[in-house]
Order: C-alpha cells, then structure tokens, then sequence
DNA sequence: TGTAATTATTGTCAATTCGACTTAAAGTCG
DNA sequence: CGACTTTAAGTCGAATTGACAATAATTACA
C-alpha cells in the first residue's frame, strides 16, 4: 500500500453518559452549535488533539461539558465507529471513538462552546429522538453493554455514591433492567458475594428501618452473577 | 476548537487472531518488512484505505494475509488504541482498532507485501517476545477477552469446524483456560443448556465410544455461564 | 402515646443446580 | 476375545435459588 492511499481522519471521542434521574436511567444529550449536524440533539463529545489519547479527551469533554472530574465517574471504551457514511457533513473523514461513562448524582451538563443547550434525557426518550449522525446506534450500543455488565460485574456500584444501602444498589438493577428483584433474595445475594460490599459500620435512617451503609468492595467481577 | 487544532491521523485495523493448533491456544504474527519497526514481529494488520470501514479493512487484511473469507472467521472488535505514543516510528499520529478473530483449523498464514514472514504462535510465547508498537498490550487484552467471553457466550463453537464433538469443545475451554474440566459435568451441563448446541444425529468414530455430533446452536449468549 | 405503615433484614423450605464420583455403553486395538 | 479408551448417563450430598413468611426498627400520624 502506498502512503498516498491511506486514509486520514479525524477522530473524536463521543460519550454515551449515563445517570440515575428519579430512578430513571438517563444520558446527556447536546444541542450541538457547530456547523455539522447544527441543532441536532448529539452524544456529547469532540476531536482529538494532537498529544492527546481518545480516554483523555473523553475526560477533557466530561470536564468541559459536565464538570466532572476523574474521580467522579467511571470510564470505559464501547466501541469504534468507523463507517465511512456515518458522517458526511464534515470535510474529512470522521472516526469516532465512543466511550461509556457512568456516574452518580450528575449535575446537569453545561452548555459548552459547541454545544446549544444541554441536558439529561431518559434514555427510552432518547432513543426515539433521531440524534446526529449514528449517534443513537452508539447509545443503543452503550445502554447494552450498561446492562449486560451489570450481570457479571460490580459496574452497579458506579451509580451510587460511595456510600449506599442495598436497596439503593437493588433500585440501581431494577431501573437499569427494568425489572422488580425480590429485596430479600437480593440482599442475601449482594451479601454473600464476596467483595461485592463491605459495610462501613454507619447506617441511614430514611422511612423505615434504617438501612446500613456499604461501600463498593474490591471486586470487579461478579460469580455468580446477578440474574434478570 | 478551531480546525486547525484537530488532530489528524492514520487508523490501522489490527488483528489478534486466535486458533487451536494441536490443543494449544495460538495468535497468528507477522515479522514486519514496511520502514517502521521493521524486522519486528507484530500482529497482523494495516492501515484503512479512503472509503473503508475499519472491519472491512480487518477483513481485507485477513484474506491478504491469511486466506480467509468471512464465513471462516468470526470477528469482533476488541478496542481502538490512541496513545500518543504507541508508535513514534511512523511521521503521523496512528491509531489503531484492533480486532478479535477466532477461527477452526486456519492454515499456516501467507507472508503478505507487508510481511516477510507469517506464523501461528502459541500464545505464551508470543506475549513473552517483545512485538512491535504496544501490540503486547493488544494481544494480552485479546486473550483476556476471549477467556472472559467463553463464560458467557456460545464464542467457543467459533474455534470449531461447523460439527463437532463435546469433547471437542470442552478441549477449547481447557485449552483456552488452561484448565481441566470434569468430562461428565461438562456434557451434562452444555447439552441442557438450551440453544448452545444442536445435534446433528450423526456420529463420529475414533478410539472409544462414538462421539455423537453436534452443530452450534442459535444462542449467544449463556446462562447459566460455564464457570473456569 | 399508641398503632399503623414502611422499609430492612433474617428465616424457611422445596426445587434446582453443582461437583465429585461411579457405572454403563460402544467402540478400537492387538 | 480381552484390554483399553472414550462417551454418555446415573448417583448423591452439598450448595444455591426463588418464592414467601417472619421479624426488626424505625417514622407517620390519629
């Protein structure tokens, strides 16, 4: 192959950023104010600078356009969009690489400089809404592998503060999933799983009987898993 | 962000494709012949030409260097790699979308116009032999995938030819976990589970009882998983 | 103040699954 | 034929699951 038919790109990092709302799972959208796809809600996101590695700028875009810091979400790489029809309004080829991050008790996103407005939409609503480019194929992509892991590992966890009951975690399955789990079972299960959650010693009095506090534990992985 | 801010890159499809030969799980590797960490052994691979997707690329470059036609592979993408400075050999940023792909029997790999010479590795040695750009990284990552996804998916069929023996594919966990496993367990465990395998209602002979045969059935993914 | 309502946690128990092991079946090899 | 190999099915105690009941520890409010 000669250097002369290779494909130069740009390349971007968009972010599918998911949140509990009220108990409803929900990503952050953006009107988007540059000329391609302009007042087109999108996945908040932007192009690589040079020097830059694809998981920095999706840090760079979560600070920019969430004010989030590293410590306040969990990052982790979805995929690569590389279709060459995926995005014709821009001059140069456009490869995306998309990243899910997941937090808890997000503020709502900021509107950047290249963004309109921004906000937290949840995630049945979102897609339905005709995003830019393949944006909603990428969060049907992102809203997946959010379920799926939370089968098999401790990604739940990311959506609570540092502190949390079990029934805060059991709610976590129930809105991703979109199922009802029996509390009792769930709570022997999350309990017995070893470095699931390890219990501060404090407790939290709401309605009820208070609930104890428990922190994510060291493990990452789940077995047995969670189930449906 | 002003355009001229945006990085511009080349994008590589690179492949880490595994095999069975004789029981041992074994990446196909290159010995590179293009100016950049030439001499080097590397993963198998290319850069995206104008108008290609990156699978279509992984594809291109599996026919090139290895004879395959997309009914003998499965592909998978298993992550993009953009560090700055993965590779400073070439004169502009590069990053690369590597690719999983898993296959039965692959013949001995063809030394392309990029190569000078091609060949099956067995894993362990291939993750000890210092490869070209951060392909160790890339390779290491492919196997953890691989182990991980035989858990919870039908994957394993994909390093069998289209009808095979439960043995058989308990050899492919043990091979690929590096592990044994209870022969009766296993056979009770794989055919009720629905939908993993389908029999044929033919038979192979060997040494011993015949072995009936089975084809890989409609499921992807499992659960019950099969536990390491 | 007392009782209902609410939420968290523990218990119970039958049904299922798992893991280690044994047994039987069905062939080949010499 | 008899020894050996490999597949497949059976056995059984232990562990796990899922449905549900019971208990505990609070708040809400009449």
């Amino acid at each position: 192959m000669s250097r002369a038919d290779r494909l130069v790109a740009w390349v971007a990092a968009d972010i599918v950023a998911l949140t509990l709302r009220d108990g409803v799972l929900s990503v952050a959208l953006v009107k988007r104010k540059p000329r391609a796809a302009r007042g087109r809600w999108a996945l908040p996101g932007g192009f690589l600078l040079p020097g830059e590695s694809a998981e920095q700028a999706a840090y760079r875009e979560l600070a920019e356009e969430g004010g989030l810091g590293e410590r306040d979400v969990r990052l982790e790489q979805l995929g690569t969009y590389s279709d060459p029809r995926r995005d014709v309004e821009h001059e140069k080829r456009v490869i995306s690489i998309a990243y899910l991050a997941l937090a808890a008790n997000l503020p709502e996103p900021v509107a950047g400089t290249d963004a309109a407005d921004a906000s937290w939409v949840p995630v049945d609503q979102a897609v339905g809404k005709a995003l830019a480019f393949d944006h909603t194929r990428i969060l049907e992509d992102g809203i997946e592998r959010a379920r799926s892991k939370l089968e098999y590992s401790t990604l739940a966890t990311s959506f609570l503060d540092e502190t949390f009951t079990i029934s805060e975690l059991r709610s976590v399955y129930e809105a991703v999933w979109g199922v009802r789990l029996d509390a009792a079972n769930f709570h022997r299960k999350v309990t017995s799983t070893d470095g699931f959650v390890e219990a501060t010693g404090e407790e939290r009095r709401g309605r009820g009987r208070p609930a104890k506090l428990f922190r994510a534990g060291s493990a990452t992985s789940l077995n047995p898993p969670i189930t449906r």
